[in-house]
Formats: C-alpha cells, structure tokens, sequence
DNA sequence: CGATGACTTGACTGCTGTCAACGTGCGTGG
DNA sequence: CCACGCACGTTGACAGCAGTCAAGTCATCG
C-alpha cells in the first residue's frame, strides 16, 4: 500500500501554506480576525495530507480533539441511523468549518467523509480555545460561526419540514449555486461532487425522487444536468419553484424585483 | 400532588433571585463556572416580569441584543414561510437558552412566543461575550452550549429527513419526557403547553395527524392523553415505536422521580 | 470487454395532507 | 346559572405526492 506517495504530490509549498495566505481566509475566518491574530492561530493548525475520495475524516463516535476546516475538495457529514439508512446534514465546501457540534460531548456525534479528494485544515481545540481567549477577535468570530450553523440547520429544518420534493431540490441548488458564488465560482454551472443518493438523504427524499426530479427541472428549461454537471438556465424561475426568499447575489446589483 | 403549577404568577421574590440561587443555575449552565464566577455574571443579568401567553419575547427580524434564558413557563421560536405556515424550531423549557442564533446576523432569525405564563432571564451579549472572555469557564460554557444546540437540531433533522409521522410523534413524547426529568419532573405525565398544530409544525406533521396518532397511541395501550395531560403507560414501547436508541433516564438512576 | 456501481425510468402502493363536519371545554356576558 | 361563541381537538372520506420495487441504461475502471 504505497499511500505514502501522497505525500510527494503535494508539493512542499502548498503543505507550508499559512492561514494569512490561505485564500479561503476571508470565508473561513471571515472577520474580526486581523493579520497579527492570524499568525497565532496560523502556529496552532495542523495541515494534513489530503484525504483520497470515500475516507472518514472521522466517525460517530471518535474522541474529539479538533476542529476542522476544508481547504479543498468537499465532505459530506452524515448520521446513521439503526435501520442503516443515513441522514446528511451537510455537505461542506472549502473554507467551512467541520465538528462543531462535537464540542459539547467530547465526542463527534456524526461522521465526516471526502466526497474527492480533500484536503483539511486540524485545529486542536483545546488550543483554539485558549488562543480565543486572549484574541478578542477570535471568539467573537468563533461564536459567530456556530451561530451560523444553528441559523444554517435551522434553514434545514424549514425546508425538511414543509417543503414539497420539488422545493426542496430546487432550495438545495440554489444554495449551492450561492455557495460557490461566494467562494469566486461560478454561479450558474458547477459539479456536483455528491450522488443522487447522497443529495437524497440530505433532503430527506429517495435518490429516484431526486433523479426524477433532475430530469422535470431540464425538461422545464430550468438547467441542463449532464452526470454530476449542472448548468442553471433560468435560476429566478428556480428560485420561485423553491418556495422561498433567495437572496440571488446577481440580483443585489440590479433591482431586485419581489412577488409576495 | 403538590406544586404542580410551576407556571404559577411568579412572586417577587422570585423575580430577585439571582443566578446563584437560581434552582436552574445547574441547567442553564451546567458546569465550569464556579460560585465567584456566577456572582459576576449574575450582575449583567436582567431579570424581566413574566410574559403572557401569546406574546413575543422577539420577532423574526428584531435587532439581537440579548440571549434569553427561561426561568419558569416554556415558549416556541418559529419561522414563517411566505406561504404562512409556520415552522416550530423549539420549544423551551426553564433553564434553556434563547436566541443563539442571532449572534452572527445581529438579528433573530425566529419569532419567540410564550406558550403560557413565562418568564425570562436577559442576558446582554455584548456584557456577556466580554465577560466570557475573563472568565475561562464561562467562555467553554457558552461553547459548549451552542454546539449542543447545533447538535439537537441535527437530532431534529434525523427526526424530519427519515422518521415516519408514528416515529415522530414517539421520539418527540420521549424527548420530552426525558427533558421534564431532568428538571426534577415526573417523566411518566406532564403536561403539553403546546398546541396539536404547534406539535404539528415543529413536527412537520399536520395537526390532524397528530391529533390521530394521540388517539391510536391511546388505544395501543402506550399512553392516556386527555386534553393537554399525557400520561405515559408504556415507555419501553414508544420508545421501539419512535425508531431510535433512546437512552432511558429511568434505567440509570432507578425511579427518582421527585414531582407528585 | 465484462463487471460494477451510478443513474434513469416505469408501475404500483400507501402514508399523510387536505377538506369537511362534528365534538368538547372554556370563558364571556346576559 | 345558563346560553352562547369560539378556539381547539377529533374523526372521516378522499386524493395525491413520494416511496418502494423492479427493470433497464450508461459510464468508468480493472
């Protein structure tokens, strides 16, 4: 098993990469962080070599000891329950933070897996905590992030709840269109790096539902899916079939028309 | 028998009891914060006069000042789609905590409405976070807190994404119950301060399906409800019916049930 | 090139939502 | 004290959305 060869890919530059020249740092650490901060919190992080597609992160039920936060790549998190049937809570792109919901029972309640070959930043917490201790910035910006999460989960929630199938699926590609907007992508075209199966189980739906799904929406004019490929043609009308208040980021610019 | 009604106009006695002497101190924030420790934080604390049934501690879109703590009664924060259907987040029950997830937005996301006669703790967040940032204790604390919010809503997304209307209703009854018995509550009767369509909403049921579930949870033998009183016959078995490990608080310290 | 896994499509079933009517308890006011 | 109205809850009938089972297609890789 010649894994050890992954270390020579990547290649001595990317691995000594500090969180000040990290790209992501605007979203990982989005403010209140200033650059001498940084330097501090740059010296308690552990970079790792990359994680290949299908492994654990971690799993339900490991000892927690950090956080962690996606440099590249993507992961999905995920319960199972005791019928075998798994329920993804969220699929985290880079610049997200992983692990949160650890810290309250020094135990990671869920299991953490590369959906492609993924790389993570490994920040101890025990470090992380003392650091935000002395760095004002940090733990505001840490309580604002989990903040986040709990706003983020409780989006899930509305869309789990009340939500018909085709809301649901049209809500998760318009947020993931958002996402990698923010991240400098693509707004209207991107890959998926999770199946159907997998999109499925975050929305609470059967992979053929989604499947179905995929294929009314491009009969519609909505977006051409080719794979794993998504290209939306039409995401204000998309946006209507989610049901919801999008806050499209092309439409800030311009006048944003609403229809109560 | 005794002092069922804890909902009771509180006195002013006990709008003066500070968080030392708080019965809740021990929930509301359970460990690491030492006596000394309490006396400070207990001094940002504002202790308001009890809300009535029905009105709002916040609204959705309320500029976040505050993190909420319930002393006695219980409220709900919801989220309301454009559709008008509301979307029950929580319900609170005295020593949890309220309005975590306005921290990174400055502003409530959710509507937070009394279920009955309530009355709350204000904390300050901006006392607060600065307090926390003197005392190692209280800082773990507030973590500690939000990351086992973010964990009960992944629990409540397992609950949405895959649970059947049966096994919902059952792991919410034994969610429940667990929480009155950790607050020194029978966990076998209690009373629902919320409503068929709250159940519903939070649920992601309509009230129909609840109000159907209570009479065959009845005429299996699992449990007597009349009106708002729900007794539990069969713990064992709604636990099975509820479709997950549940652990029993019973179990472990025999029968200390200390109410009636 | 065959095996494997991911995806698609179809047929059918059933759970749960919707609509509707009715029952019940409680507070209000006469 | 009773009558009434209203909110809440229960029960029934029915329909439709989405799950399940099953078969077939497609891409990727050894």
């Amino acid at each position: 098993m010649p894994t050890r060869k992954l270390e020579k890919v990547v290649s001595l530059h990317d691995i000594r990469v500090a969180c000040l020249e990290c790209s992501l740092n605007e979203i990982c650490l989005p403010v209140g962080v200033d650059a001498d901060d940084i330097e501090q919190l740059d010296a308690i992080i552990d970079r790792k070599r990359p994680l290949p597609r299908g492994d654990h992160l971690f799993r339900a039920g490991d000892a927690f000891k950090s956080i962690f936060a996606v440099r590249a790549g993507s992961l999905k998190t995920y319960a199972t329950s005791q019928s075998g049937q798994e329920q993804v809570m969220g699929f985290h792109l880079p610049g997200e933070l992983v692990g949160l919901d650890a810290i309250a029972r020094n135990a990671h309640p869920l299991s953490a897996r590369a959906l492609e070959t993924t790389s993570v930043c490994e920040i101890p917490f025990t470090d992380l905590e003392e650091l935000s201790m002395q760095l004002p910035g940090l733990q505001r910006e840490l309580l604002r992030v989990m903040s986040r999460e709990i706003h983020d989960d409780e989006q899930n929630m509305v869309i789990l709840g009340q939500k018909s199938a085709e809301e649901r699926l049209a809500a998760f590609l318009i947020g993931l269109s958002n996402r990698f907007h923010r991240r400098g992508f693509s707004a209207s075209q991107f890959n998926l790096s999770m199946s159907r199966g997998d999109i499925g189980d975050y929305l609470g739906l059967a992979l053929e539902t989604v499947s179905r799904l995929f294929t009314r929406f491009q009969n519609d004019g909505l977006l051409r899916v080719d794979r794993k490929h998504i290209e939306l043609l039409n995401r204000d009308r998309l946006c209507l079939f989610s049901g919801a208040r999008c806050h499209q980021h092309q439409a800030e610019t311009a006048k944003s028309s609403r229809s109560n």
